[in-house]
DNA sequence: GGTTGGTCATAAGCCGTGCTTATCATTGCA
DNA sequence: TGCAATGATAAGCACGGCTTATGACCAACC
């Protein structure tokens, strides 16, 4: 037993119209006995007579009627299933889910996400803010489709591409403005806060200073950068933070910002997606918006 | 260039439900390259990957996703096209056009109407009510489905089944209550009331009378057996009402009943539809209601 | 690091479906 | 009664879609 064919809805919708069995098949572009033997087809089916034939006239039945109303009805929602595919061929539709590091989402995001909305109309932007090991655990799990990390993460089921450098800045009390900045060496004698465990940043910045994780510390422990700098400014030590950080971060602290001289620490910002994406060209443009955004955002 | 199909939609749904070739395809109990032939060409009518496959998983795309809300509601509505169908089968469903001769209508109607609401539940009933020529005229046209009248009407399109058989009765002033009944020729001799040209009634009371149209007489025109009877109440003539009327027409009016001898005048009420009908078998359904309906009218 | 198991894609062959043209049956009309 | 119109039926053919068999790829696991 066949089931029910769209061609039969689609042939059975012409000759409910035309009312007439050569007219529709012409209609349909078919010969007049191929759309009476669908329609025959049909009716036996559904069991039931869709059409009163008499000599002169093809008539709907009056369950004919009712079922010509719900067969216009489907028909225009395949119809649009096409154009919707074709509205969104080759662009990025629906949602975006990015995954963001807590190092880069305050500072970055405002302006990626405008720049996106700006980009493309009625996309649907949802974030997740987390540490970097997390948001690849969820790139796996299909949860998100991109994240906004620092390079690299060498993950083999991920595409990487790096969007820009950025250094990081010395955060002192405001009264060191002007001291001379410190070296590699001088800066491990000092006390510096980092963020918690798990933030890349933070291992950047031990990495920067020489020191293993297997060499432990005694560190103050933030849970933001921001709130690093506040206890920077109330002169409990020193820190470092990303140079995307300093406007929004040193604005109302009275902290001094200072440049290190070379070898500068630094980080690599990129975005990461599942190589089997197939959202990748759509994703290479995001990773552009996002680079501009960054690039807008140090200048 | 080949269109989308409902089997493509059904094969997407059951691999985006399982997000498992194999499975899917064991669902659609067809073997899986034949599912995976069908999705790659989905994908490729709509120029759109619908899936992320990788290694291990068959993920939905952002695309997909809502693909898959929009194609589980067509199958849903496609699902409830043949649900419609079988709900229907071999009852009367709908709408059932039904034309009736005016000396039929008030008496019979309101039974009819009450015993078809009680049987066919949901059922919408349009009656059309006026001569049984323009009833045959609306047949031919399709404008109604059946129509109860006097038989026969004999049209070579119709096909009519016999109802019941019902008397004339005359109706005469009450004072004349008692009288003998007159027979054909006394009748003839009198001031018959009749309706105007056209209603069916009138040609078959001529006929009992053996008055022939084509020898007019000088007849007062009543429109309707309501009227008819009033004026004989007022004592302008005398008039024939089936029987059927009998009980409405004359609660409220000082007139006697009077059965004739033979031989009585009377007509045939049956039903007529057009052959092509498919709703033959219901319709013979409907007519039994309507006989039953009459019984219990002259019972 | 080869091997194995799992998974989806591809290939080859076959069968059935649906199309075409040709023809028939019916009916309305001249 | 013969003709024109219309839908149904028949025969034949071609293509689409299914099956089984096999390939390609990747992950996981000794």
């Amino acid at each position: 037993m066949t089931n029910l064919t769209l061609k039969q809805l689609r042939y059975f919708e012409a000759l409910a119209r035309h009312g007439h069995f050569g007219r529709a098949a012409d209609a349909c572009a078919i010969s007049q006995p191929a759309l009476s033997m669908q329609i025959k087809e049909l009716e036996e089916l559904l069991d039931t007579e869709l059409f009163e034939r008499s000599a002169r006239q093809v008539r709907l039945t009056a369950f004919g009627e009712e079922f010509a109303l719900r067969v216009r009805t489907i028909l225009r929602s395949v119809d649009e299933l096409t154009d919707l595919a074709r509205a969104s061929r080759g662009r990025l539709v629906g949602r975006l889910r990015l995954g963001v590091i807590p190092t880069i989402a305050p500072y970055l995001l405002p302006a990626v996400i405008g720049n996106l909305n700006r980009l493309y109309d009625g996309l649907e932007i949802h974030v997740r803010e987390t540490l970097t090991s997390k948001l690849v655990q969820e790139l796996a799990d299909g949860r998100i489709d991109a994240a906004i990390v620092a390079l690299p993460v060498s993950e083999p089921f991920l595409c990487e591409v790096a969007l820009f450098a950025e250094d990081f800045v010395l955060i002192r009390p405001g009264e060191d403005e002007g001291k001379p900045v410190p070296d590699r060496e001088t800066l491990r004698g000092m006390r510096l806060l980092l963020l918690e465990e798990g933030h890349c940043f933070r291992e950047q910045a031990l990495s920067y200073c020489d020191i293993h994780s297997a060499r432990p510390r005694e560190l103050l422990d933030g849970s933001s950068l921001a709130t690093l700098v506040q206890m920077v400014g109330v002169g409990i030590g020193v820190t470092l933070i990303p140079e995307m950080a300093v406007g929004v971060e040193t604005r109302c602290a009275s902290v001094s910002v200072a440049r290190f001289n070379s070898p500068r620490p630094s980080r690599t910002v990129g975005m990461i997606w599942r190589k089997t994406s197939p959202l990748a060209k759509q994703l290479l443009q995001v990773a552009e918006v996002v680079r501009q955004s960054g690039d807008a955002l140090r200048a």
